[in-house]
RNA sequence: GGCCCCGUGGUCAAGCGGUUAAGACACCGCCCUUUCACGGCGGAGACAUGGGUUCGAUUCCCGUCGGGGUCACCA
């Protein structure tokens, strides 16, 4: 009996893998063209340290006039969750990232190289381990959890290096003609790798981001096939990256580590190892200590998180692009009006540690992507926003042409209004310019230099009697809120101001501010004069009355 | 603990043997024919540390310290 004979009896249905090599060619892409993939667990959240790598990938597949697929990796069952998929797909969709290939959905998937969900693949992976056992390069252990367990107590009480490989290899040298018989005996059992390896020997290893990285070589013989029948990710990775023929295999850095592993299993398979890109992950500062964003307590590690703030896909990608290539900066301020897609970007270019997440620089984006958008634009996503996730603001916009009046204030000119840096920002950005809104409240009035209230009055008085006119042209308006600080002895330019500041008891910068904090019960507001536009006559004669009798 | 990676302002980062050590966000000041913004200009702020190598080290080497990753029938 030989190991062909083992290999029957393991997997007897099994097809040669011949059948497979076929199936799955070589793929007819140009040069250099990167065939990529995003390969996630169905766990049900989106990290968005994988909406990083998928933006990197989908891009790198565009400019190179690749492929870029998206793989499903649930061969862990217990770790699956409903609709797991469906949510992976919908949120790179979200994202606008769309894959060429792989799962469109629970159960399918498009393109030639799949199916694209390993735990539709497991014939595929057993008949590359029935590859491996007919060479002797795999083989059946029997060891039980426990006896791993003991195992591993045991190396670590000696404070040798833990792990199933060398003399604790147990099921490694157990003859065919046993390993059969205990098979047949319906002793339980899974496969594991025969590894070649020796801890003493150095692997050179470069990696497309990393560099160039020294490991020892690989010398655990691994777990290739699971109890459930399933395969463990790192033969499924070697099978799968085969067989969809992918260049370029970006994933997370905790992977790095694995590379000799990887590079083994290739190599004994007899196939051709892809280049590795191992983007380091997003950070958080911690109390001082960085880690990497977490599920459980970053609320931001989440892609959903963006969705439900209101923040904007293409301030996302844009921050993402920051953080991967810190030109896109340089570049973005060069092409302010291109598409991140014209940005070439490239992968050596990444840094080799991870960042720090900086929400505030990503809503400086936002802020910056929003200030570009047309009125139009910026209602209707502001408005399919507040559906889902605001109901007041969705009513406040039901009267389109006046919110359109709102967000045209001081937009679509060179230096557009930073205002708005996310969509959850809208409401309270123009919850003022409302009248049923702003008149039910009661108001604290932030005045400023000028504050006393009886000058307060008597400039509101002023100005209502004697100067506001509602069919002023700007510039007409600006004079008489000049005219209105001379008159009651503010300096009427800021300049003369300056330079004598006694000789006036403030100066009309200070008289308007007056104006706008009665006007609205805010010093932030844009353009006074438009805004003085929207509001119309009888809404800014009843505000300043209210101002007056506070 | 073993192995691997990394250490430039608060953050993201250029630079890779000789630089006044870029730039962005945040912060501060000034200017922008009224304010709020936008914008412009300017400011403060950094090469973890100790040894080498070198005429010269942020750049190269070694140690220390610090940070991160990894050591599963999870991915």
């Amino acid at each position: 009996m030989d190991y062909k004979d083992l290999a029957n009896l393991i997997f007897p249905n099994a097809k040669e893998i011949a059948y497979y090599e076929e199936k799955y060619p070589e793929r007819n892409l140009k040069e250099g063209a990167i065939v990529t993939r995003f390969a996630p667990s169905p766990t049900g959240f989106v990290h968005i340290g994988g909406l990083y790598q998928s933006l990197i990938a989908r891009k790198l597949a565009n400019q190179t006039e690749g492929v870029f697929l998206l793989r499903i990796e649930d061969t862990d069952q217990k770790r699956e969750v409903e609709n797991g998929i469906t949510d992976i797909v919908q949120s790179l969709d979200r994202f606008g990232i769309e894959p060429d290939e792989g799962m469109i959905s629970e159960t399918e998937g498009k393109g030639d190289y799949g199916p694209y969900r390993q735990s539709m693949r497991k014939e595929i992976y057993q008949s590359y381990a029935k590859f491996l056992i007919e060479q002797g390069k795999a083989y059946p252990c029997f060891c039980t959890p426990e006896d791993l367990e003991e195992m591993r107590a045991k190396q670590e009480n000696a404070k040798i290096r833990p792990g199933y490989y060398g003399v604790w290899a147990k099921c490694r040298n157990i003859t065919v003609e046993e390993t059969i018989k205990k098979i047949e005996n319906g002793e339980k059992y899974i496969i594991r790798f025969k590894s070649p390896g020796r801890e003493d020997r150095k692997i050179k290893h470069h990696d497309v981001i990393k560099g160039n990285v020294d490991f020892p070589e690989n010398d655990q013989d691994i777990v290739i096939i699971k109890a459930d029948g399933l395969p463990t990710y790192h033969f499924a990775h070697a099978i799968d990256d085969h067989l969809m023929r992918t260049t370029h295999v970006i994933r997370g850095d905790e992977w790095l580590s694995s590379v000799p592993l990887h590079l083994q299993l290739f190599h004994e398979l007899g196939f051709k190892a892809p280049k590795y890109a191992h983007i380091a992950p997003i950070m958080k500062n911690d109390n001082g200590n960085k880690r990497k964003l977490s599920k459980r307590k970053d609320p931001e590690a989440a892609v959903s998180y963006y969705d439900e703030m209101g923040i904007p896909k293409e301030a996302v990608n844009e921050y993402l692009l920051n953080i991967a290539n810190s030109n896109f900066e340089n570049w973005r301020r060069a092409n302010k009006d291109k598409a991140i897609e014209e940005f070439d970007l490239q992968l050596n270019k990444m840094s080799v540690s991870g960042a720090l997440f900086d929400m505030i620089k990503l809503l400086d984006v936002g802020k910056t992507v929003i200030s570009k958008f047309a009125a139009e634009e910026v209602y209707d996503n502001a408005l399919n926003w507040a559906k889902t996730y605001d109901k007041e603001l969705e009513d406040m916009l039901q009267n389109k042409e006046y919110a359109l009046q709102l967000f045209g204030i001081e937009r679509g000119n060179k230096k557009p209004r930073k205002d708005i840096a996310k969509w959850s920002d809208v409401k309270e950005n123009i919850e003022y310019m409302y009248d049923n809104k702003f008149l039910a409240k009661e108001h604290d009035y932030p005045y400023q230099v000028i504050n006393e209230k009886e000058e307060v009055d008597t400039i509101l008085d002023l100005y209502l009697k004697k100067y506001y006119d509602e069919n002023d042209d700007k510039q007409q308006w600006f004079d008489k809120i000049k005219e209105l600080a001379g008159e009651l002895g503010y300096a009427k330019e800021v300049k003369e101001y300056k330079a004598n500041p006694d000789a006036y008891k403030a100066h009309v910068g200070d008289v308007s501010t007056v104006l706008r904090v009665a006007l609205t019960a805010r010093t932030n507001t844009p353009d006074m004069y438009e805004i003085m536009q929207v509001l119309g006559k009888e809404s800014i004669e009843k505000r300043l009355d209210i101002a007056k009798k506070k």
